[in-house]
DNA sequence: TTGAAAGCGGTACCAG
DNA sequence: CTGGTACCGCTTTCAA
């Protein structure tokens, strides 16, 4: 492997020179840095990351926490996302270094200084990690909503379930269900709210009762809103075991549009999450932050996508 | 952050003394050590990865290349099988850095040497990568049988495909098509070889017709095997679209066990492939040559699982 | 515009 | 068992 003095002797300068051809080129004289050029070339020269870092104090690494995953119910989009996360950091020169989640872990890593800043998901109110990076000064920002700061990305779930609701009322329903499951995750409470307040907003009936009871009484909702897919298949049982058919009988409607939506039958309306945008901002807004940038005064809010399906057919009369 | 001539300072010897505290503690005397332990805790000294590896020139870093996600039908392991690879390495001392998966990239982290070496998966067969790496004289392990080398780990497909083949004769299946596509990817076509191979061996007839006319023949196959799960649904609709029923006119497998075989209905046969164990054989193979190990003379098989569900029936009559 | 010297934070080697 | 010295490969500072 060569290194800067190989280069330097090669090119008859001295490794100042060398560094500064390719850190600074404009202050090298035009024959001089076609000269170091040409010997970069010639004897294949790589600077080495490990040295500059040494020196400069910048990891040019970003930490990403991966979550523990459910065998029984795997996220899906997680794969996507990494692919998304290191192509759109790669292209700025960054790369993505997988950690635990857990606290210890993470400690570790900024007491190493082995990255410049963390990208986080599926963050909890009161998570410890971020108390542990605030500490520390360590630049973050998080996919999901945050509290004060600026550092954050997340669908905009308040949009999405109004564009739902407005689907809905458009077909004819005027009573509606709401299917919710670990309240305690942020974003599933979002999705809620999101639901209720358009709901609200458009004159909806929100059912009330527990949903296989009231899917068996006279005035049954007519569909179901879930918060997530999983929840839209459950929900999907629920009306089979009220002897109703989904779709036909009860509309039914998910989130996060996982690849099984248009598996099932009938094939589930959902909001489609743009895995790309969000890790092109996520990485766009933590590294414009260690380039010294100042902090956005507020989180980015990216637009899901309604893909309708068969769950929620337009109604006859 | 304190360094480590802080902590010489503080305990009262030379910068070594602390080196060999932490790499070589047995070289100490108890009183020395105890000392110099007491100046790292009150400190907190954390020694840089990033100086020790420009001197040792060892990384604790591997690379995994994140293969391309088709969003239509996302790799849904992949968020578990990471998880793994990150709770694997880090237990011994080792990290994993992400890379896209093209040669250039790949490159790239070989001469910018930010790795001790690579975790591979996916990999195809006269992959550019591998050329690359042994180019470079980078030590790997792939996910996935290669030629060669004994650096790979694989599900024993064929044994999965004589399990499931067992299977369907004791339920008294005696003509059974498969359903496979992309028999340019080397697992895809191994897990045809693995069926038809135990076909011949239990005496089963093998569907030679084209499953679509098959199905609508008086001498119909009463059981499909497809290659994976997403070819099994695609199996549920063939049978469906010949008048019959899956599961009850005519029995699917399908192989991964990805979440959506607990919902489709009939729930899908499929064979489980144990990720954690995987992962963990793959760090362990990787690291032990890191260390200086003997390279194994063989790939190393694992089992994969079985999962009985609805979609193979025991057959009446 | 170019170069010499110092130093980033550790570890290897060897002397005592 | 301990410490002095060189050095890993690069960049920063400051003179020339």
């Amino acid at each position: 492997m060569a290194t800067i003095s190989d280069v330097a002797r090669a090119a008859g300068v001295s490794r100042q020179t060398v560094s500064n051809a390719l850190n600074a080129a404009h202050r090298l004289a035009p024959d001089t840095l076609a000269r170091v050029t040409a010997a970069i070339e010639a004897l294949g020269y790589r600077p080495d990351p490990t040295a500059r870092s040494l020196r400069t104090g910048s990891r040019h690494a970003v930490a990403y926490p991966v979550p523990p995953d459910n065998p029984d119910r795997p996220n899906a989009l997680m794969g996507g996302f990494l692919h998304c996360l290191v192509d759109e950091a790669g292209t700025r020169g960054f790369r993505i270094l997988l950690t635990r989640t857990d606290r210890a872990s993470i400690a570790e890593v900024i007491a190493a200084r082995q990255v410049d800043g963390f990208v986080l998901s599926d963050v909890l109110s009161a998570d410890p990690r971020l108390a542990e990076l605030d500490a520390a000064g360590v630049p973050y920002v998080a996919f999901g909503r945050l509290g004060g700061s600026g550092g954050w990305v997340d669908v905009d779930s308040a949009a999405a379930m109004a564009e739902v609701v407005e689907l809905l009322v458009a077909q004819g329903h005027r009573r509606v269900g709401y299917l919710g499951a670990a309240e305690d995750l942020p974003w599933m409470r979002d999705r809620r709210a999101g639901f209720l307040a358009a709901a609200d907003r458009l004159g909806l009936t929100v059912e009330s009762r527990p949903l296989p009871d009231a899917l068996r009484a006279a005035d049954r909702p007519t569909a179901i809103v879930a918060g997530d897919d999983w929840l839209g298949l459950a929900g999907y049982r629920m009306i089979g075991e009220a002897g109703l058919v989904p779709g036909r009988d009860v509309a039914v409607t998910g989130f996060n549009d996982l690849p099984l939506c248009d598996l099932v039958s009938p094939a589930l309306t959902s909001v489609r999450i743009p895995v790309r945008l969000i890790a092109r901002v996520l990485v766009g807004r933590l590294l414009d932050r260690l380039a010294g940038g100042p902090t956005p005064e507020h989180g980015a809010l990216v637009a899901g996508e309604l893909l309708v399906r068969a769950s929620t057919p337009v109604r006859q009369g």
